[in-house]
Parts: C-alpha cells; structure tokens; sequence
DNA sequence: AGCAGGTGTTTTACTAGTGAAACACCAGAG
DNA sequence: CTCTGGTGTTTCACTAGTAAAACACCTGCT
C-alpha cells in the first residue's frame, strides 16, 4: 500500500480500457484484493447496471411530473404500442412483471380513468384492458419528452458509437434471452 | 394492417442493426404507432435496461442460494474490496443507496454475525463497520461463483466485441456520471 | 459557557412489489 | 351431468425500499 497511484496502472489493462468511471474503480478494488479473480466480466455487467440505474433516474424526471411511475407508463406504453386491447396476463408478460403488479397497477390505473376494463365474452376469467382517450393522450404527451431526454443522455456518443452499442447489446441480448428465457416449447 | 410482415423491414434499419430480440419488437411497434419520432435511443436504453434486468435475475441465483439479496452483497462487497471500515453514510454512496436502507441492512446483517460496528471515538455520531471473519469468507466464497456466471452470461460475446462493449459502456458512463451526478464542489 | 446551524444516523409512516394461496372459471373425460 | 385438472386473475401476508422527520452529536461564534 505504499505510494499507491490512484490513476490508470499501465499494464494492468488488457483490453486496452482506461476508463475513469466509478466502475473501473470498483474493478480495481477488487483486483487488488483478489488479483487472482478474473474481473473482466465486471467492467461489462457493472457498467450495464450502473448505466441503466442512471438512465432510469434520468428518465424518472418527466414521469415523475406526469404522476407516473415508471411501471405504471410501461404498461400504459405497452397498451399504446400494441395498439389493442391486452389481457392482464398479457400486459405482465409484455412488462416483464408479476401478475399481482399488474392487478395492483391496473386498479389505480382505471381509477386514475387511464385504463377502462371490459370482460372476456367467453371466458368469463379473463380480462381486456385498454387505453382511455385520457390514458393514450398522457402517453402520447409523455413519450416525445422521454425520447428527448434519452437523446440528450445519449448525446455523448457519436452516432457511430451509438449504432456500433446499440448492435453489441443486441447481440449479447439475443444471447440473455435465448439461455435465461427459457426455448418456449 | 393488411399482410404486415413480423419479419424485419427493409429500408427501416438506418443503423444496420436488424437484431431479433425482445427490444427490437418493441421498438418496432413504437415506429408503426409513431413513425414521427425517432426511436434511436430505444435501441440502446431498452437493451441496456433489459440486459440489466435479465443479468441480474441470472446472478441471483448463487446470491440466493448463499442467503442474501444483491443489496445486501453489494454492501458486504463494499466492504471487502475497499479493504478498511465504512461507516454508513459512506457505504450508502458506495452502494448507491439511501442511508435508511444501509440502516436496515446494517441491522440484519449484523444480526447474522457477517458484519461488526464499533462507535468512532472522537465523533460519537458515526459509526464504523467492518465485515466479522464469517463476512469476509462468505463475500470471497461468492465471489468466484458470481464471476463465473458472469462469465458464462457474456460467453456468446467473443473477446474483441467484450472489450468493445466495455469501452462504449465506460464512455457512456462517464458522460452520465459526468452530466447526471452533478459535479461535486 | 451556551446557543445556532450543520452533519451522521436512525426512526417512522408509507408504498410498491413478491410468492403462494385462493378464487373463478373453462374444457375434456367418463 | 359432474368430476378433474388446468388456466387467468386477484387476494393475502410479508419484505425491502423511500422521503421526511427525529435524534444525537459536533463545531464555531459570541
């Protein structure tokens, strides 16, 4: 621990990847106590879960204003994008979340007059939700502002950079979804 | 709607980037509903948020199975790879956390015996806490099994598109970090 | 000394989400 | 017709997190 630099260590960095964010401190860290370890795949998954943390913040400005929560504009967003009626089983697998969200969701939301629900003609179980007139002006309001404040996030890339991300996390997203979201049978 | 086609479209892939992942879908839908507005940064913040998600749901696993929630490794982690005792305000910016969650965790944790606080002798407000000899073992006894699953989680990357990814990520990040966690005086 | 304002931590009251169980219903077998 | 098993949705009991207030203590000013 003596004299120890607090910049980049030349040599220490294979890939060639001297980034200064807090990631790469933490991966220091822990290549200091566990030189031993691997720490490559940190430098990508920290950073996925930091950036999409800061991301989130970020975006939570424009919905925090409209009243929404970021669960609550993604199911709006996923009634508005289909462009038809979803069943409560639908929306959760569509927002990649619980069916009992979805139920306490969808109750503020019809009291909110965003949603409106209509039975299943024949299957008295299942549900169809769809937008107000309300709910879809909210989301068409919204979603101008939210793409604009993710283009000015973005906006450190050049667009180059950003086409060349967004295809390598395609990529690595193709792979996630194929081993972890099981073969649908 | 006639004959819509779910394959990709030609001609509407300015970026080249025709991937068939969850996000791409999405973005897809939005174009036809909105085809005035510019989905780009869809491409790059729905993956990062879903990588993060389907990434964390994976790593879950060996954390669970060892009893703990990632917040609480996280914290446990914090302390391992700094090396020296935290107090809580300061694991709370290290985990990026409010200060009542690190009271919360600090509680149960050190009900398990994986984590000691001491008071500090000069400021009897602060607090310091340092992982017991269970912690430490516990946090390097994970370790290895949460990089190997990170390992196998970006095994469909080859090597040069890993360190890539890295790097675009470590940019991004450092302009986030940069815009969004107001420069500190 | 004594008070004012600031900082580190905890408490409080509350919210959103979870898994499991409950509920309501359908569809097929006998 | 009436079970039986399965599916769509909701309810229940609980957990983890949050923002704001409370608390405990320090520091500097007078």
């Amino acid at each position: 621990m003596t004299a120890t630099d607090r910049r980049a260590v030349p040599g220490n960095d294979p890939a060639g990847t001297a980034k200064n964010d807090t990631v790469a401190g933490v991966v220091r860290q822990w290549r200091a106590v566990h030189p031993d370890l691997d720490t490559g795949p940190m430098e990508i998954i920290g950073r996925i879960n930091r950036c999409a943390a800061l991301l989130q913040q970020a975006e939570d400005a424009p919905l925090r204003r409209a009243g929404l929560s970021r669960a609550e504009f993604d199911l709006l967003g996923a009634l508005r994008r289909t462009g038809h009626e979803l069943t409560p089983g639908e929306l959760a697998r569509e927002t990649f979340s619980s069916g009992a969200a979805v139920t306490k969701r969808l109750k503020q939301l019809t009291e909110r007059g965003l949603v409106e629900r209509r039975g299943d003609t024949r299957d008295r179980r299942v549900a169809h939700v769809r937008l107000t007139d309300a709910g879809r002006d909210l989301v068409d309001g919204i979603l101008p502002e939210q793409l604009a404040y993710e283009t000015a996030a973005l906006s450190g890339l050049d667009t180059p950079d950003r086409g060349h991300l967004a295809a390598l996390l395609g990529d690595l997203l193709v792979q996630l979804e194929g081993r972890l979201v099981a073969p649908r049978g």
